[in-house]
DNA sequence: CCTTTCGCATACCGTCGGTATGTGAAGGTA
DNA sequence: TACCTTCACATACCGACGGTATGCGAAAGG
């Protein structure tokens, strides 16, 4: 072959495999995908699938794997931008708003994600990801006496909840299995949102609601 | 046949296919349920099975919406005992966490039914089954001063997403795709976390943390 | 140059969701 | 009571799917 070595050739299946994998996943939903479908366009047969993948499942859990990471880089990015800790989960909530109203992570990691591998993975895999983060902030928070002292797993729970329905709901009622309306329609201004969502005046304690 | 007529015996089947059916779904996940199993439990065909439903999916829709009437029942006779707007609010929030803990409701509600009828069609369910009472509770709390005026769509959409965050968390990392623990373990007591998650003292401002 | 390894293609299998058709009892009608 | 219609299923079957076993040819190693 003219193209570099077996390990290049390797990789470049492997990611052909992922990319084409991730895309159908996103838009049509992993229940409406067949192995078929992927590995034709993917350009190769199911035994080059499974020479790199255990499964339908596998292959799933190894693009959410991606996802999950690239929505995470971009979390820490806009977090780490800010210097106050309170603004930093400001910013890391909207900058997470905006990564989830894409139509990849909404199906992928939001919809599917949990169905598909069990809540109790995905959870891990959510924790290992991201949420770890958010509790970091939570507890500088805490430590800075900026919201009142609480235990910080309940509190990461229920913001992340709230993230990950508020991202569903921003991203419009567009979803494959439904009807599913316009998909290149102008998303609703998510980071709009996000801000009219955070409070203007800076409180001094984030625990009543919660 | 001795049983009575034939109205009687239509709704028996219907009844036996919808209760084994929610059994096996909410023990194994909707994936992993073949429709012969459901119907070898219920003692009938698949004829009888496609007789009554357009399909798995219309079956399982069946199962979620008599699922979601069950929750959004004892949410609101919870909520209703009480006679403060604030008092009905938290007490409809831990009568939904306990309802919530139930496995029937983790796997139907939380986690196979956006990915099994799409989000979208989840998210119209819900909102028809309770989460239209949530938005009328966090309204009436808007016109009482109780909360800062603020849309409500926002947030009871975030509300919602912490609860049920917050539900599949209490309920333990057992679920079936995943390796599983005990099913039979004494259930984190929701109630309590519940009591302890929501504010001694009323607040005067529900607002800032969302 | 020969051998081994390995990345992948081919061929095949059991099972699944779904459908088309058959059937016998219940219910109406004379 | 005899007949006919309706209906609630059962039976038989199909294409497609996820998964597996095996074959093969080119690249790496000696």
């Amino acid at each position: 072959m003219r193209d570099g070595g077996r390990a290049r050739q390797r990789e470049q299946t492997r990611q052909a495999l992922l990319r084409e994998s991730r895309r159908l996943f996103a838009t049509l939903g992993y229940g409406a995908v067949g192995l078929s479908e992927i590995v034709r366009a993917a350009g190769v047969t199911k035994g080059a699938l499974y020479h790199h993948f255990d499964g339908k499942a596998a292959l799933f859990r190894a693009v959410l794997e991606q996802v999950q990471e690239e929505v995470a880089r971009q979390v820490a990015a806009t977090a780490d931008a800010q210097d106050d800790p309170w603004e930093r989960l400001v910013a890391g909530c909207q900058a997470f708003l905006t990564a989830g109203t894409a139509p990849d992570v909404r199906q992928i990691m939001l919809v599917d994600g949990p169905a598909v591998l069990g809540w109790a993975e995905w959870r891990a895999m959510d924790e290992a990801a991201s949420a770890r983060h958010l509790t970091d902030e939570l507890t500088t928070l805490i430590e800075a006496g900026t919201i009142v002292r609480r235990p910080v797993a309940p509190l990461a729970h229920l913001l992340s909840g709230a993230m990950n329905e508020a991202a569903l709901w921003l991203a419009g009622s567009t979803d494959p299995p439904g009807p599913g309306r316009d998909p290149g329609r102008p998303v609703t201004d998510a980071g709009g949102a996000a801000r009219r969502l955070t409070p203007r005046p800076r409180p001094v304690v984030l625990g009543p609601s919660f």
